[in-house]
DNA sequence: TCTGGGGTCCTAGGACCC
DNA sequence: TCTGGGGTCCTAGGACCC
């Protein structure tokens, strides 16, 4: 029986959000094109040609607003219904080509390979064209451009993803002539799980680029850092420390949260905004099969605020559930708790938020034995996602999250105060019908 | 004079990722 | 006026118990 050296293909999108909404606009695909953030605060991902006029990646929307006016620059509100929806799509994509694709983010996904060892050159050659093969496939189904990186490791597969950016968008760097000066020269910090802070750190123990990491010794990086750093190191040396995920791991906590439209001090305001965001929170769970037993309700004045105040409250519910109206009356019974100051002066609030945790897969939560169960309506919440599935989220809701209109304002960033700020939003041009492009002739 | 040792659980904070 | 949101993992330190 042949070994066979196991491989990983890093299929990444290149700008992703930028290209989905470039997608129904093809007048912008030479134009310079921004996403922002949600609540539009600062940029989260530009297109080529907006890099190429200097617009830094996290840069705050209010500051460099009239710089992009003035450079003509396409503005748009991220839009994660149709992320999502062109995501899934490139996802059907890159199962043809493996058995195993590793999803790793909505814009990246690890696929399993493999290869013969006795013949590196015929099987370096096959790989090479494979990259490119993934790369054409995935833009004539989808018209989103990627760049494909083959290597023996995670970390190793990102950092040859770096190089196929000027390589024509595809590369094998499994066994590649000009890997060692390629990572000799690639600075620490482009490393995956390199942060600036340990980039620094790296740098005064002469470890400044990608190869002087590798070249770490085990104990000093086990000690002087931690174990994550160490599997980073090993990763480089092609030693694989982190497998490819074949299922999603199964999630542990479920944060739903957003910032204000403007700051708030009113707590029956604030409650909607929590209330909004557990009924969400529960409806995902559901997605999931999951439950959750502990909420937590969250408000912040944020970094920049005066007075300064973070406050959360937490519930522990007799038993796990993702029914609406327990999650609903669990989060919105923490508001005051977490909205009352300890020192003087009102904080103006700009977040506020839900987190579950204690999260088991549906039907088989447990509870003690003497305690009352949570009251549950799987019927009613079956028939609200129904509904939800056909009609959208806006068409029916639990009154403590507030109106329909109500939440039809807060998608498109209008009122009410509590709700986002998204005046750049496109429409949502997949995943509703009202919202189809539409081809005049 | 002088204040154990080991275990668990929880939380906060740091570091990173997209 | 104005700086996102959603995650994971690891570690240190405190509380508590025997």
């Amino acid at each position: 029986m042949t070994e066979r050296r196991r491989l990983v293909a890093l299929v990444d999108c290149e700008a992703f959000y930028c290209s989905c909404e470039a997608l129904f606009r093809p007048e912008l695909r030479e134009r310079p094109v921004v996403v922002l953030s949600n609540n539009d605060g600062c940029v989260i991902s530009r297109n080529g040609e907006a890099k190429a006029l200097g617009v830094p990646m996290g840069a705050p929307y209010f500051k460099i607003r009239d710089q992009l006016d003035a450079d003509g620059v396409a503005v748009f509100s991220s839009n994660y219904a149709l992320y999502h929806d062109l995501s899934a799509r490139v996802l059907r994509v890159l199962e043809r080509f493996s058995p195993h694709v590793d999803a790793y983010s909505i814009d990246e996904a690890f696929l399993d390979l493999d290869a013969d060892p006795r013949h590196p050159e015929v099987e370096r050659a096959r790989l090479d064209h494979l990259a490119h093969e993934i790369r054409q496939s995935v833009w004539a189904a989808t018209r989103i451009p990627v760049r494909v990186s083959i290597a023996e490791t995670k970390t190793l597969a990102k950092a040859a993803s770096e190089v196929a950016r000027h390589r024509g968008g595809a590369i094998c760097f499994w066994g590649h002539p000009e890997r060692d000066a390629i990572l000799a020269s690639m600075p620490v910090e482009r490393i995956w799980g390199v942060g600036h802070r340990w980039a620094k750190r790296l740098t005064f123990d002469d470890a400044a680029t990608a190869a002087g990491l590798a070249a770490l010794d085990d104990s000093h990086l086990r000690r002087h850092y931690n174990v994550v750093l160490l599997r980073t190191a090993l990763e480089l040396r092609g030693v694989s420390c982190v497998p490819l995920d074949q299922a999603p791991p199964a999630r542990r906590s479920l944060v739903r949260s957003r910032m204000f439209r403007e700051p708030l001090t009113d707590p029956a305001l604030i409650a909607r905004a929590i209330g909004m965001h557990a009924a969400r929170a529960a409806e995902m769970l559901r997605h999931d099969g999951l439950a959750a037993s502990v909420v937590e309700a969250f408000v912040t004045t944020g970094r920049h605020g005066t007075p300064a105040h973070h406050g959360r409250a937490l519930a522990e519910l007799p038993t796990a559930t993702n029914d609406t109206f327990a999650l609903v009356r669990a989060a919105r019974s923490l508001v005051d708790a977490c909205v009352t100051p300890r020192g003087g002066g009102q904080p103006r609030f700009k977040k506020a938020g839900v987190m579950l945790s204690g999260i088991v897969p549906a039907g088989r939560a447990q509870g003690h034995l003497f305690d009352v169960p949570v009251r549950e309506h799987p019927a009613l919440m079956e028939a609200v996602d129904r509904i939800a599935r056909r009609f959208g989220r806006e068409a029916v809701v639990v009154a403590a999250q507030g109106s329909p209109d109500e939440l039809r304002a807060v998608h498109a960033g209008q009122s009410p105060a509590w709700g986002m700020k998204r005046e750049h939003l496109s429409p949502r041009y997949t995943t509703r019908w009202d919202e189809l492009p539409v081809v005049r002739v």
